[in-house]
DNA sequence: TCTATTTTTAACAGAATTGTTAAAATACAT
DNA sequence: ATGTATTTTAACAATTCTGTTAAAAATAGA
């Protein structure tokens, strides 16, 4: 055995695997299809991930650990300015969903509510890290007060995430071609980078 | 037979069908589960709808007939102020999405791409008024001119639709209950209405 | 009560899909 | 060249689901 091809083959299959899940779903995707994608014969996929369950369990696995990690960045670099945090996580935030669907993980979830609980375990702590650092700022009076961190989170949530996931139907709202869509949501970061640090700044309680 | 007892068999299944399509999905949707739902037969399903995709259908295209008015009121009233328009409308598009799920329009949209443009054409010209509305608030000076109308727009939908749709992740992530989340909820609309007046307010260039 | 309609029951056919298996073919390393 | 691991082929069992049907039962209305 090729140590090389066999880790080809089954990223090979891994990568179909991910496309068809995304797109299709768990219940819509099909076995076949994700073998033709690898270009690979169907007993196989069997032969390297037993079921179809379990395949769709490490692609939904892989995909919400690399998601988890960029939600606790907050309390790292704690001498950058928070208008450069914030900056740095809408873009790192953005790029990695041009790559990874944040609907394939919220309809999954919605499908088998137990998902979200039973696999981010570990995670949980980590994720009110936003609140507090928010939180924080609005003591040192560094950014307005009279907003709750909690809808600051959601804002800035919303509207990285929702232009990616909701792609097709803006471009087709705004009768504007998938290609130059994309090349709108290239100036996106920076927009709303800056459009919430006005918000913030404005009107310190 | 009795057209009150028909229509009202119908509504419950109807009902129940949209519950399980939305959250399911049409491939993970069975007709077992909505049948039980709207305590009826199976067999009594086949006999209303023909087939589980016509049932689809219906309940695929009644949702979209709801959802895409309520994007082509930018038109009307002209005489209100733009910030009291933008309000009204964040309010009412909200309220909408309480009880009607963007993410299963956009789940089977990815699904099935030519779903979205088959059954919009008689909408499609009314979906760019809001970029002719915001142009126009531009070139009047009534609002700052440096931000793109197709950002705003995209900006205020990802804010009404993404929270709406994300509840469960961000109740999860935010670590209160769905219930907390749902009262927090409750204030959104005059939050966002109040930073994105403030937002399009600021530095007329 | 009688009739027409609605609903249930129960059984079934057909299709699609998953997962298994055994055998053959292929690739590869030593 | 030999032996081992990988991949294909092809066939199949089992399950699940959709859709159909016919007959019986229940129900509502005249």
């Amino acid at each position: 055995m090729n140590v090389e091809t066999s880790l080809s083959t089954e990223e090979a299959i891994l990568e179909a695997a991910r496309k068809v899940f995304e797109s299709k779903g768990f219940d819509g995707a099909r076995m076949q299809e994700i073998s033709d994608r690898a270009r690979i014969n169907r007993a196989l996929l069997h032969y390297y991930f037993r079921t179809k369950a379990k395949m769709f369990e490490r692609i939904f696995d892989e995909a919400l650990e690399r998601f988890l990690p960029l939600l606790s960045t907050w309390d790292q670099d704690l001498e950058e300015s928070w208008e450069l945090k914030l900056k740095r996580f809408i873009i790192k935030f953005i790029t990695f969903l041009k790559t990874n669907s944040m609907l394939f993980l919220l309809r999954e979830i919605i499908r088998k509510p137990e998902l979200l609980a039973s696999k981010t375990e570990k995670h949980r702590k980590r994720l009110n890290k936003f609140v507090r650092y928010f939180d924080r700022l609005k003591q040192e009076r560094l950014i307005r007060s009279d907003v709750d961190s909690k809808y600051i989170y959601i804002i800035i949530h919303s509207l990285c995430s929702f232009p990616l996931m909701n792609g097709i139907v803006f471009s087709y709202s705004l009768r504007i071609s998938s290609k130059e869509y994309d090349e709108l949501m290239a100036g996106y970061p920076e927009i709303i980078s800056d459009l919430l640090i006005q918000l913030l700044k404005y009107q310190k309680n």
